[in-house]
DNA sequence: GATGTAAATGATAATCATTCTCATCAAGGA
DNA sequence: TCCTTGATGAGAATGATTATCATTTACATC
């Protein structure tokens, strides 16, 4: 299971960890995730990569929530909701915005459309139980 | 045309100030217009009212682009396409989102929503030109 | 008009996420 | 072996935003 070329390793390691989890994690939440396999990883390390990852279209970023900025392993077209409660970020995958709306988008900007972001904000479940009790 | 009082003078100068433009600035940006008028006003005051301003719901902010906080003085909904290129924010105001979608998103996270946001991403026209030129 | 109070402000320091710099290191080719 | 290239770690630098605190302002009461 070990890869061939110990090249990229890390750099492997972070796309991997971005991948293999749904919570939308910021650079810094990263970085903690790997200190435990890598204990001499960089922080800069992960922002130097999630850059490039960004760059080459292989992760996307959501922008920043509460200051700081959060990324998206999946790459395809899906909705977010984001509780300014707790700062979490939960995908809506059955949803999607109407083709419709991206082609009029390009229509009356009269330039390019390259991706388009659809994010719902309010209270998740947990922070409206939370605050009822 | 003076206002009754001169309380609030400059709070009110930099609401007008985002009210009157469609540019969607950041707060730096209001600083410079109103420092013409105002030459003592404090970048500190322009933070501080602007999120006086969105904790009422007066104003709305759009996120940070290129790592900056952009505010919208428009709080009907509508939607936004950002350019890459130079970081302009255009408005789409014949567009919206369905309100399929609102109450869906609500359904599905069983939250409560708040607003939403739709966000086109990609090149303006003038930077499509300027490029190909 | 003098005074007290509370809010608004200016100046500036502090914070903190992100980026930059540079020395070091690993990998592969000549 | 030597050389080149790219990846990395450590830490400094940057820059937007927030916090602090002394001062000012507006308004109410006397």
């Amino acid at each position: 299971m070990e890869p061939v070329t110990k090249q990229f390793k890390k750099r492997n390691a972070i796309l991997a960890c971005l991948k293999s989890t749904d919570s939308h994690p910021s650079a810094d939440w990263i970085y903690a995730q790997l200190k435990n396999e890598y204990p001499d990883i960089s922080l800069g390390t992960v922002y130097r990569n999630l850059t490039l990852f960004k760059q080459q279209g292989m992760i996307q970023s959501l922008g920043t929530v509460g200051g700081v900025e959060r990324f998206d392993g999946n790459t395809d077209p899906h909705v977010h909701f984001i509780c300014t409660g707790c700062d979490s970020v939960i995908d809506l995958p059955q949803m999607e915005v109407p083709q419709s709306l991206c082609s009029r988008a390009a229509e009356d900007t009269g330039g390019r459309v390259a991706a388009c972001q659809l994010t719902f904000t309010g209270t998740c479940q947990s922070c409206c139980l939370r605050k009822t009790s």
